[in-house]
DNA sequence: GTCTATAATTCGATAGAC
DNA sequence: GTCTATCGAATTATAGAC
């Protein structure tokens, strides 16, 4: 709640701080929480490793920052019904496509408690929210919204963090042309039957 | 290819080699490769740590002898076509349900460069294999085999790593039910259309 | 085989000059 | 705001006594 009460004229050093995030991104995204150091994410931009800690005061806090995202789920109301899987695919794609802050934050849920925690948060409350909104059986939105996600993250591990070949190769669009269909079952269906 | 030519007696120190393994799978499937040490994969085995270095040479070579894993899959020639992917799921279920040397690997893959290939290695030599033998077409094998890695690690990523509470809480048998259409599809079927 | 001692690094974090 | 210097802790790995 950090309200600037008074429209602050723009600090010299907010250039600064988002070459910081913008290095450790890449840093937390390539080699996780434990490897990235402080040293290098400063190293790569080209700043002092101290001014790190003087802006985010700690490791912690600085991956807090740089992992900060949004999923930007669309309204799924407003999306026709049979429609649903292909959607959300397709979203999910092209959201971190281009985009890393989903690998780091990945890539550190392995290992760091916290990364953990904030990622359950993402897929716990933005994907189960969107969900829930266009009524399917409240029974069942949680379990839905879970093996959306199995299978969404499943493809970002398989597809940015191991790197299978058959998967880091893919066209995109024949991804969506396979997994469509089965997040679709998952929102709309029911087990054992087809999409 | 270390073929013992003489039936060697049983070291006595055949134990403690297993105690040290069964310290650091489970530390690795914790706390992940960086975080466990050998320190405390040593106090778990509760033996002094430079006896862990003369055994496996360095923290390398432990992990490599740690998570040695074979995915044990069926002779999927044997298994009715129609029932391919609620065994395929069913069994990945039991495998390591009990077993958390996959746990210990995947955590691992996301950060150690190891760690991923042989997750590599796993998912693209033995499965791959195991859906190539049974007969589709040799153009979309690898496609197929990539899909059900990526459903099938994510539902492992989700249940075991983020721990995402309706995929963790879930009963493996309502688990079965959901991907195990998922997995037929990715297997035997096309893309668009239904299971 | 088992252990102590320690080498050689590396890291996050702090103190303080300018 | 920026930097140098450094602390204190932790790590893997090695050398060598017993």
């Amino acid at each position: 709640m950090t309200a600037p009460a008074q429209p602050t004229h723009p600090r010299r050093s907010d250039a600064t701080r988002a070459a910081i995030l913008r290095a450790a991104r890449e840093r937390f995204a390539a080699d996780g929480y434990e490897r990235a150091t402080i040293r290098a994410i400063a190293a790569d931009a080209q700043i002092d490793p101290s001014m790190v800690m003087r802006y985010y005061g700690s490791k912690e806090g600085l991956f807090a920052a740089a992992a900060e995202f949004d999923l930007r789920l669309p309204d799924l109301t407003k999306v026709p019904p049979s429609r649903l899987g292909e959607t959300l695919i397709r979203h999910f794609l092209a959201r971190w496509e281009g985009d890393e802050t989903l690998v780091a934050l990945l890539r550190a849920a392995s290992t760091n408690p916290g990364a953990g925690e904030r990622m359950r948060g993402i897929f716990a409350d933005q994907l189960t929210g969107a969900v829930a909104i266009f009524g399917t059986d409240p029974a069942t939105t949680g379990r839905r919204a879970g093996l959306v996600a199995s299978q969404v993250l499943g493809l970002a591990f398989t597809r940015y963090i191991v790197r299978l070949p058959p998967m880091a190769d893919a066209d995109p669009e024949e991804l969506i042309r396979w997994i469509a269909p089965t997040l679709q079952r998952y929102l709309t269906g029911s087990p054992d039957e087809a999409a």
